[in-house]
DNA sequence: TAAATCAATCGTAATATTACATTATAACAA
DNA sequence: TTGTTATAATGTAATATTACGATTGATTTA
């Protein structure tokens, strides 16, 4: 994939321009930014272990939606899977879990609540 | 807009079936889940003011292009804008920083480190 | 071996997002 | 009124994301 246009930069997210930290919580900021991948993650911890398929019993979402949204969320780092034919075993990665807590604390006990325009 | 087809749901998220806690979570994310508008985020907080245009000249990206970023962070909330004829003036809204802040630290603190496949 | 189970992948269809040039708007200054 | 400045809105082009049916592959069970 990226096969994109080098002419232009349309619908292209320019990743170059900005801080590695600036693109690490905008991409750990994705695993949240979807109502499915929220769902999953607090299915994830309510179950204290792994899920496997019953995910798509519980979401009313097709088996390859949920496949699609859990391959995203193991891009991110924040879930890992362990297989367990003919299952595979999902949980949060506390290592991730850890770095996205951190970097979104930073991020927002940076504002001191002062704006001008209260 | 979301003039859609209403005989299958391609590309279309279903809000319906998560609930409005998954759903907010899911918009305040989106606030940050763009590098764009993370460092425009760090900018606002980082002046303890309102910064108008000048977001433009610190970011390598067109006047267009921040607009449509600072529309995105309206329409969710997280900033708000006062008109200052030519200028407008944006700042953090601090009831929506607080609102993310519990939203973020909640979801965060569910997870009490105990995963099965460690 | 054959069937069943489960999850990943593929292909496809549609909307969403990102980016920017251009145009419009609104206020002030000359 | 006319020009200047700052911002928003519009139009357009491209990629990204979301969703699902169908297929595939791997493993267990009968």
């Amino acid at each position: 994939m990226n096969y994109y246009c080098y002419v232009c930069n349309m619908g292209v997210t320019k990743t170059e321009i900005f801080t590695e930290q600036q693109n690490r919580v905008a991409d750990l900021a994705k695993a949240f930014a979807h109502p499915a991948r929220v769902a999953i993650l607090q299915l994830l911890i309510a179950r204290k272990a792994c899920v496997c398929g019953d995910l798509v019993d519980e979401l009313e979402l097709a088996q390859a939606t949920v496949s699609q949204h859990l391959k995203e969320l193991k891009r991110i780092g924040i879930i890992q899977g362990e297989i367990n034919p003919p299952r595979v075993c999902y949980c949060i990665n506390p290592v991730v879990w850890q770095e996205a807590k951190s970097a979104f604390g930073g991020m927002l006990d940076s504002f001191a609540d002062i704006s001008c325009c209260n």
